[in-house]
RNA sequence: GGGCGUGUAGCUCAGUUGGUUAGAGCGCGCCCCUGAUAAGGGCGAGGUCGCAGGUUCGAGUCCCGCCAUGCCCA
């Protein structure tokens, strides 16, 4: 076994291999396939190869010189920046190899596709990241000593190196996975050219009208004292305290008068009158606990409204009570107190509370409780607000709201309302005109305003004692510990709160100055059905992206960090905000002379050396006196951009910023031609970029949206993290070809399977095309094809049937490329090379290609169909298996491994072969088909080489006659063909008994007898062999 | 809880506007070849189309509900 071929020079040879020189007598007579392209791909050690010939080459440079006469002009994708941040994964694998498909598929079809790869530089992940490290080597103490802006300039310093140190890493792998693009002049979102013109992409959003400030609850990362986006945000189980609370009604009267009880209840819109009554009920609830006791029908005690919540901690901050004005409510005793809840949800909240003697006294309509005043479980007086750009009504504090959104899925169908503390919260109380009242402080401890025994406390501690306080108080009607989905700060990983700040916001319903039209409303209609102008693949994006278009709040675009843009704000010493179309331009044309560290560096005057006050027709009055009387009294906004309006401009800060530096009309780059990135960017960059695009230019940055699913394990569950494939170890047991093969071959659109045994596959599925690919080289390089030259082969050859079929391969697969289905094209390829060639004509020529004659004109014809075959396919390949497509079509072209300047990839698809089959050959595959079956069925009866085999083959209306009845036999496998004219079916015949079989080329014949030479040959193997 | 997807042989996937017996590759089984040989070829067995209803002469395909799962959001 192991030593049959190692061992020979020691161990005597048996004996079997002596014969096989007699068995194969005419074995060297015969042109038997041999190539230097190997079988085993040796991809890891081959590809980095051939990526250093690329690079000697200047392929990217190459195919940027050749854009100008590419006949299909310019096809521009636009590359999403990945966050420069680890090493690249199995995402990024996916989404650049597609990318790279796109770019290498457009460009050999006749596109001039550009690449310009990007990094997302700034944000939080990295400023995390440097400031855990700047904790842990002990720095930070030294650090936090500076003063501000020294502090900060300290902590992007290290930022910029831990970019850059990540943007190159990535930018190797990228390479290794062998996709061709501008590596040498990436676009970092870091750079100063960069930054200036995202100051500028705001500054047209400010020129719209549509930037402002406002205070508005975020969510808010205690740990790093900033906003997060929603992007910032992974949902995570948490145990919270689940509070049901009964907040007293002011007004006892009141309540019972809405719902019907009683002597009064006919009168019950006395408000004057029902509130003393009230304060008689509260005096009487606090002595008598008869539950039993009844006054003119009604219930002693002070009736209460229940609510439910998991953070008690924004009790303090409760300004109202929210109930839905369509469900019942019910007035209802429990063990004595009487409260009011959704009639749904009575017998689950007593439930829960271990109520044992429950009595619904009445029901109403959410809607006639709205109004209804209540006290306070543990705030006496309402703090005073702060003044706010909002008019609000305090006095309403503190009553019953009506909202839609309130739910009967948990809690008691009243919903405890803080506006500072929640979106819908917020909202609520913006339509109510309540204040936005948050006693909350960036570190997430209570202000002054509230309760002494809260202040200072951090929310979270402040929950027990909330809970605690309660009890005490008779308010807690129920306390258990509940576990839900709780939003966490993806960085620190601990949970976030909402908290009402002060913060930048781009208006997604204001109105722009140019067409009075909301962004909104311009998103909308870009990517409606129909009259959008935006194309989706798959199509089901357009409806993901309106849904969440619909439905999205306002853009916060602040963050209180250090890495990132500031937001080019000036605040007099009176507190008015300088923020100008005409000031952010001045700041982003410093930004591009000096990079935004010049914000940190350098006072106002400085920053605002290109800005011209008397010129400015935006800025108020009283702003422009201040700085033009005391310009030094102006300070700098502390926020920093929101990362995704940086990413977001990128149509701005790339495309066309390129577009003016190669000296390409304005705005020939824009819209670019593709986006193409995961199904999680419809609300990240695909979103970032449209809303910019549309406030500065009017139109979408797109034409096309391409989307791509997630990779998930094998049982279809998210792909945990930790078990991840590394990208260097892929590449060390696959190769980027294999890597790239396994890509093409998934349905990117859903979700995608992946497991380390369909890697495997991949590799095996490759190792057939190239198998394939090999033994078409092994048969046209022995090139001892003589002087015979092929001409345009007859319909009914085999050459003919194959290159037709190469035709079709070559329509189906670029139509397959350039509708982004690279599955389909991955699969008629695969196909191709096992069924049309493989199994199909390589089978049915290797009988010429190894017997026939030197110069013999067959042969001569298919080695030259072969080099087509080659030729086409390699190209074809080449925008997928980019290393094994440029190594066959070298080995082909037998260049030499210094020549870097012979490179597939500087080519374009071919044109059609100029050949028509003759139509009659689907009747001749027809009849194929059943031989074979005939022959399989034959083998029971002993006879079980096709080559011992004469078919005889039904031909009723003479089509097969057509054709040569040696490429019929060669196409089965038999030794001889015969065609009958009637329709009897396939028939086969023995022939071992009827012809002997010619030792050169195993086949039977009539024409197989012994030579000059002793040997049984037929008359076309004599000849070739040269006797008689 | 909401929006948008996905669920078809053991595995990975195709299944056009509803229409014969639901296809392919891999794997598996049997066989051929040993002049593509750590290759190549032939044949075959595998499916209640996630579950449950409905529309229809007819449903993998259309409608409703449920279950599982992914992304995004609450």
């Amino acid at each position: 076994m192991g030593d049959a071929t190692g061992g020979g020079a020691q161990a005597p040879a048996p004996q079997t291999d002596k014969k096989k020189p007699a068995k194969n007598r005419y074995r060297s007579t015969l042109n038997l396939p041999s190539t230097g392209f190997g079988m085993k791909a040796n991809l890891v050690q081959n590809e980095p190869q051939s990526l250093k010939r690329w690079q000697k080459l200047g392929l990217y440079q190459k195919l940027r010189e050749m854009g100008p006469s590419q006949p299909n002009g310019r096809f521009v994708f636009h590359d999403g920046p990945p966050y420069a941040n680890g090493s690249i994964h199995l995402g990024h694998l996916l989404n650049k190899c597609l990318k790279d498909f796109v770019v290498r598929t457009r460009q050999m079809a006749g596109y001039d596709c550009p690449y310009v790869p990007g990094w997302d530089c700034h944000g939080l992940p990295i400023e995390h990241k440097v400031m855990t490290e700047l904790v842990e080597s002990g720095k930070i103490d030294k650090l936090n000593g500076l003063e501000e802006d020294t502090r900060r300039l300290a902590i992007r310093r290290e930022c910029e190196k831990y970019a850059n140190k990540f943007q190159k890493l990535q930018t190797g792998q990228m390479q290794r996975l062998l996709t061709v693009a501008d590596y040498d002049n990436p676009y970092l979102t870091m750079h100063h050219a960069y930054e200036g013109a995202v100051i500028e992409t705001l500054a047209g959003m400010v020129a719209q009208g549509l930037v402002f400030r406002a205070l508005k609850p975020v969510h808010w990362s205690i740990a790093n004292e900033t906003a997060l986006a929603e992007a910032e945000l992974e949902y995570k189980d948490r145990e919270d305290p689940s509070v049901y609370v009964d907040f007293e009604a002011a007004d006892a009267g009141a309540v019972y008068d809405a719902f019907g009880l009683g002597v009064n209840a006919e009168g019950a819109e006395g408000g004057e009158d029902a509130e003393e009554a009230s304060g008689g009920g509260e005096e009487d609830s606090g002595s008598g606990s008869a539950d039993s006791a009844f006054e003119s029908g009604r219930p002693m005690q002070t009736p209460s409204f229940m609510i439910w919540t998991t953070t008690p901690w924004t009790l303090p901050a409760n300004m109202g009570i929210a109930v839905h004005p369509r469900f019942v409510y019910a007035l209802v005793r429990m063990d004595g107190n009487v409260t009011v809840v959704a009639r749904e949800l009575v017998e689950k909240v007593a439930k829960i509370g271990g109520a044992e003697d429950v009595e619904v006294l009445a029901e109403v309509t959410g809607d006639k409780l709205v109004g209804l005043r209540y006290r306070h479980a543990f705030v006496e007086e309402l703090p005073r607000f702060r003044e706010d750009v909002r008019e609000t009504a305090p006095e309403k504090v503190w009553t019953v709201l009506s909202a839609e959104y309130v739910t009967l899925e948990d809690g008691t169908g009243l919903v405890h309302t803080a506006t500072g503390h929640g979106a819908d919260d917020f909202n609520t109380g913006l339509r109510e005109g309540l204040p936005v009242y948050c006693p909350v402080l960036e570190d997430g401890r209570y202000d002054d305003t509230v309760p002494r025994w809260l202040q200072g406390v951090g929310v979270f501690d402040a929950n027990p004692m909330v809970v605690k306080r309660l009890r005490e108080s008779g308010h807690l009607f129920h306390h258990h510990e509940y576990s839900h989905s709780y939003p966490h700060d993806w960085r620190s990983k601990t949970p976030v709160i909402f908290r009402a700040t002060e913060q930048w916001f781009i208006g997604v319903e204001k109105q722009t100055k140019r067409d009075g039209k909301s962004l909104r409303e311009m998103a909308m209609r870009a990517v409606e059905a129909g009259g959008g102008s935006v194309r989706f693949v798959p199509e089901w994006g357009r409806n993901r992206m309106r849904g969440m278009l619909e439905n999205r709040p306002d853009w916060c675009i602040s963050r209180q960090r250090a890495w990132g843009l500031p937001i080019p704000a000036f605040f007099t010493a009176d507190g008015e905000v300088l923020l100008t179309s005409a000031s952010v331009r001045a700041v982003a044309q410093v930004f591009r002379e000096e990079g935004s560290d010049a914000w940190f560096k350098n006072d106002a005057s400085h920053l605002l050396k290109h800005y011209r006050v008397d010129q400015d027709p935006d800025v108020p009055a009283s702003v422009a006196s201040s700085l033009r009387d005391a310009i030094d009294s102006v300070t700098k906004s502390g926020d920093i951009l929101d990362v995704w309006f940086e990413s977001g401009s990128s149509w701005n800060a790339v495309m066309r910023e390129r577009s003016k530096s190669e000296q390409h009309p304005e705005g020939e780059d824009f819209p670019v031609e593709l986006y193409l990135e995961g199904s999680d960017q419809h609300r990240g960059w695909f979103q970032s970029s449209l809303l910019p695009g549309l406030a500065v230019t009017g139109s979408p940055p797109y034409k096309t949206v391409l989307t791509h699913g997630f990779m998930v394990d094998r049982d279809g569950q998210k792909l945990a993290k930790s078990k991840g494939h590394t990208i260097e170890s892929l590449f060390e047991h696959h190769g980027a070809d294999v890597l790239r093969w396994w890509v093409a071959s998934l349905p990117y659109e859903g979700d995608m399977k992946v497991d380390e045994e369909f890697f495997r596959l991949a590799g095996e599925s490759y190792r057939k095309i190239r198998n394939t690919l090999r033994f078409m080289l092994s048969n046209v390089e022995s090139k001892d094809s003589g002087t015979a030259s092929a001409s345009t082969p007859a319909p009914t050859s085999l050459d003919a049937l194959v290159l037709g079929e190469l035709d079709m391969l070559r329509e189906r697969v670029v139509g397959a490329y350039l509708s982004y289905n690279f599955r389909e094209a991955h699969g008629r390829l695969y196909d191709f090379c096992n069924d049309t060639l493989s199994s199909v004509y390589l089978a049915a020529i290797k009988d010429r290609l190894y017997c026939d004659a030197s110069g013999n004109a067959r042969r001569a014809q298919a080695e030259h169909t072969l080099s087509v075959l080659v030729d086409g396919l390699c190209k074809l390949l080449a925008p997928i298996l980019c290393h094994t497509s440029d190594e066959a079509y070298r080995a082909l072209l037998q260049v030499d491994q210094k020549d870097a300047e012979t490179c597939i990839h500087l080519l374009a698809f071919n044109g059609e072969t100029g050949v028509t089959p003759d139509e009659g050959w689907a009747r001749v595959m027809e009849a194929r088909d059943q031989a074979l079956l005939a022959l399989e069925r034959i083998k029971e009866s002993g006879l079980d080489n096709p080559l011992d085999a004469m078919l005889v083959l039904p031909d009723p209306d003479g089509t097969l006659g057509r054709f040569a009845l040696e490429d019929l036999a060669d196409l089965c496998g038999v030794s001889l063909v015969t065609l009958e004219a009637g329709d009897e079916g396939v028939r086969v015949e023995d022939l071992r008994e009827r012809h002997p079989r010619c030792e050169r080329s195993w086949k039977r014949g009539p024409d197989v007898r012994e030579r000059s030479d002793g040997g049984m040959l037929s008359d076309r193997d004599a000849a070739a062999v040269g006797v008689q």
